[in-house]
DNA sequence: TTTTAGAATTAGAATGATTCTAATTGCATT
DNA sequence: AATGCAATTAGAATCATTCTAATTCTAAAA
């Protein structure tokens, strides 16, 4: 983070560890890559310490200030994104479609729910004239099915 | 937190310091009493070290530790909302109605936006039958009419 | 192929917000 | 006045995250 900003970063010009992703600019070195894939193969909303700990099973060595630093590229090139359901551990989504989170407050999981395709939503606050809306956090929190079937 | 625990707390006979405010059960001692008007009388969403500032006005040996239990004690009485909307402090809201929270990311500001009355916004995300939903967190980021006109 | 300069990685220290601990103080009933 | 909790306090502890200061990599330059 200090180190990007001293310069321009280098245009990645290399191999299999420089894909270009979906327009984005980072460099996928071999840990950034490995974050992502743990974060694109999971539906859970991982923390930094449960992706340390899927990453360590490839990169027994990688540390946990690594897997921070990962998580900020990823996130800075809008891979993934960051979400903060509660105080304390952030989550990790590599969903880039327009989602909310349910929150189980039983067994704790976290799920992607998906807009109906109609969903406008800022049209449904009174918000004073003038103002942008550049991106919304919604989290719903209440009681998954699994756990209210088991009731 | 830990002392409220060990017995069912003594039920309040007292006089002015024991308001039973809104059905709820907390017993509004002095500090509890102006933590509580100071965030009755903002509408900037305080963190807990600005409630402190305000309080300090009248009581000026009221402590950061005081003020955070206080903070608990009307949150789980149900007098007063904590919103977490960034990593970092955590923000207070003494307004009990459904409301969502807009952010704007140039000015910093925090202020309510109320829905529309006929928005029913479970019905909008495609949660699994038998979902229970006990509560909403909405957070709007963007840019406030303020910061919108100055521009 | 060696050099080199910037970027990536690392362990551990530092930070910041909150929570906990262990007194001490205050109040209401006895 | 004595008793017994609950409230309050200062400071320590905790937890997640960020920072620091090396060290290691890598890709282009020489
Ligand atoms: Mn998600
Ligand atoms: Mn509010
Ligand atoms: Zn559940
Ligand atoms: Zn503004």
């Amino acid at each position: 983070m200090n180190a990007s900003a001293t310069r321009a970063p280098a245009k990645p010009t290399g191999l299999d560890c420089r894909l270009a992703v979906l327009g984005s600019d980072v460099r996928l070195t071999p840990h950034r890559r490995e974050v992502f894939d743990v974060l694109a193969s999971s539906t859970d909303h991982p923390t930094a310490y449960d992706i340390l700990d899927r990453v360590k099973s490839r990169s027994p060595h990688i540390s946990l200030a690594t897997v921070y630093n990962c998580l900020e590229h990823l996130t800075t090139a809008g891979l993934i994104k960051q979400v903060q359901l509660e105080r304390g551990q952030s989550r990790y989504c590599a969903n880039l479609h327009e989602h909310v989170h349910f929150h189980c407050e039983t067994c704790g999981k976290v799920s992607d729910a998906h807009p109906a395709a109609d969903f406008d939503p800022a049209k449904f606050w009174n918000l004073p004239k003038g103002t942008k809306v550049t991106r919304m956090d919604i989290a719903i929190h209440g009681t998954c099915e699994a756990c209210t079937a088991k009731h």
